[in-house]
DNA sequence: ACTAGAATTGGAATCGTTTCCAATTCTTCT
DNA sequence: AGAAGAATTGGAAACGATTCCAATTCTAGT
């Protein structure tokens, strides 16, 4: 049925191993030999076999991507443009993008394994890593190439590990200075769910930054928080039962800020005038939101094209070191009209 | 390197053809046979090559979606929902779902040659269908099986080509009907870039919801809109700069709708109370924006979930028909409290 | 013209499955 | 017990590529 590479070579009357050697880089053909044998494969459609090539090679130009759909909220236009990065990125490098969906955390392991042991895939993309995390153990231990997006661990050399991560410290602290400069002294922060890597990390620029400032820590301001807005409309509700609420609040992701606003506007404060805000991420919506979201802006895109490059790197034998991407605060005026003496 | 069904073999002592039927579903095979074998495929970690065994069968349990990063907006929560769909239905029916990245559209046509000629998938979904869609002529010449999100030809018989759809007619139609129902009269529509075939469609709610309120028709409110934000904004300056301004506008989906209220509220209007705005999708977002907006609920996910359906069987041989999914419309506030006799 | 060496070419062996047919073993019936 | 038929089992052939080695053709130097 379809087109091998034994017709092509009957057809340009040459013996496979030359129609091969066309496909693969041309390499000790003669020019003649070459021209005629591309002339044939153009003219009868060829395309070599995946399955075929990669069962010979033993080796697959296939990117796997561990997607957990029951997990992050599935809406979070986060991911899609991570995606649109490794495809694009996996695409220019003449790789396939594989996503694999884990509805429930008791598969990852297993799913995992059977694209590692069935030659599924040649290479892996984690994200949401958390501490201890299995599936880097897995990797590790089968010595399997990988790149996760953010730290694997605390304490480990960061090059030991194959990631590419965002400073959210930094990311934090910038936000910080920001708020605490335009006068404000109780800030609430929304954090993740508290297993991913990320979130002790922006916690810990949060705490920094009020050291820095010499400003107290009071718990109550900080409260765990989630990936969806319906977590930060219910974390900022707890903020705002406060007496004093707090006159800021910086979430850990856009997605906790815009649940976060409806929580402010329903006590009946104005967020920005009444209750400067911050998110994290500067996913397209946020510069669109009302009033348009101050946040600390991760390339996501390029994170994830980063990400492939690493990987296929990686995939070759290549030893990489990994990356820590500086996060820009972008103000809005989600920031910028508080009114330092609010009627409270 | 890895385990073979070979190996598996010598160690339960079994020949290779046995092992391969305990795999496979275990027909005729004995108990204690399978058990032993099975023990053994556990003790090793055996997992079947896929290549090996796709080599063979001649035949891809992956489904490829064709991915235009660079049309639709990247971030579109709407794409990251279909996705979880695909991927969820994709792993449950023991397929993989390969995303193929298109980044420029002319290259939209190899890809897709590239893909199924090389045996990388054994069947297509297809999203934002054209008039003419020439992935659709590929396909259809090649009688590859394929699943469109989105009608494809206006006049063919809707069963003839695979599809699933949404009535955009009736979604926007029950949008008009409640909008028209509140007293509005002058009703502004914003529409998806004019080449994909749910433009059409949704437009043909808008005229004949008009029609069946004997309204008259003004060529003016009618926006060509596009993917983004902006372009939602863009538009519903357009209509704001009216005189009349109109007192609602009917988006083709929540992220222009998102873009028109800020639009709306940089003329100094309130959306939900000068101006009515309905959305369509319902991305999670749209429950969370400021006013809550009203939009035609898309059960994005789930249609995800049925393309794959039908696409499987399809790629079984099976002959399936096509789908036309019923929207059902979210009331909330950016509808309902709109003053009647606003002090333009 | 002849030959050594380089450049080009052909094709067998191989990757790990599935599938089919023939061989073997087990049942059941007379 | 013996035979017919059913149930199990083993393994060769094939899928379509890559790769390597041997064979052939070319080139250039004498």
């Amino acid at each position: 049925m379809a087109v091998t590479i034994t017709d092509v070579a009957k057809r340009a009357d040459v013996g496979i191993g030359t129609v091969s050697r066309v496909v693969n880089g041309g390499t000790n053909v003669s020019i003649s030999t070459r021209n005629r044998v591309e002339a044939v494969m153009r003219e009868l459609g060829y395309h070599p076999n995946a399955h075929a090539r990669n069962l010979k090679r033993q080796s697959v130009a296939t990117i796997g991507f561990l997607f957990m759909s029951g997990q992050r909220q599935m809406s979070d236009p986060f991911f899609s443009t991570l995606m649109a990065g490794l495809a694009d990125a996996a695409g220019e490098m003449n790789h396939d993008l594989h996503v694999a969906s884990c509805p429930h955390a008791e598969h990852e392991l297993a799913t995992l394994e059977r694209l590692i042991r069935g030659n599924h895939v040649g290479g892996i993309v984690l994200t949401d890593t958390r501490l201890e995390d299995p599936r880097v153990g897995l990797l590790q231990e089968r010595a399997f190439p990988y790149v996760a997006f953010g730290r694997v661990s605390a304490e480990a050399e960061p090059n030991a590990l194959p990631t590419v991560d965002i400073d959210g410290h930094a990311g934090v602290q910038q936000a910080m200075r920001h708020l605490i400069a335009q006068g404000h002294r109780r800030i609430g922060f929304i954090t993740l769910p508290v297993q991913l890597m990320c979130t002790q990390d922006r916690l810990n620029g949060y705490l920094g930054a009020l050291q820095a400032a010499d400003l107290p820590l009071h718990e109550a301001l900080v409260i765990l928080g989630g990936l969806s807005e319906d977590e930060g409309r219910r974390a900022a509700e707890q903020l705002m039962a406060l007496s004093p609420p707090p006159t800021a609040i910086v979430c850990c992701s856009d997605v906790l800020a815009f649940g976060a606003a409806r929580a402010i506007e329903e006590h009946g404060l104005s967020v920005g005038q009444d209750v400067a805000l911050v998110g994290f991420d500067d996913v397209s919506l946020a510069a669109h939101a009302s009033p348009p979201l101050t946040t600390v802006r991760q390339p996501i895109y390029e994170i994830g094209r980063e990400i492939v490059h690493m990987l296929v790197q990686r995939m070759r034998g290549a030893i990489t070191t990994s990356k820590l991407i500086e996060p820009t605060l972008i103000i809005r005026q989600s920031t910028t009209q508080w009114k330092p003496t609010p009627l409270l």
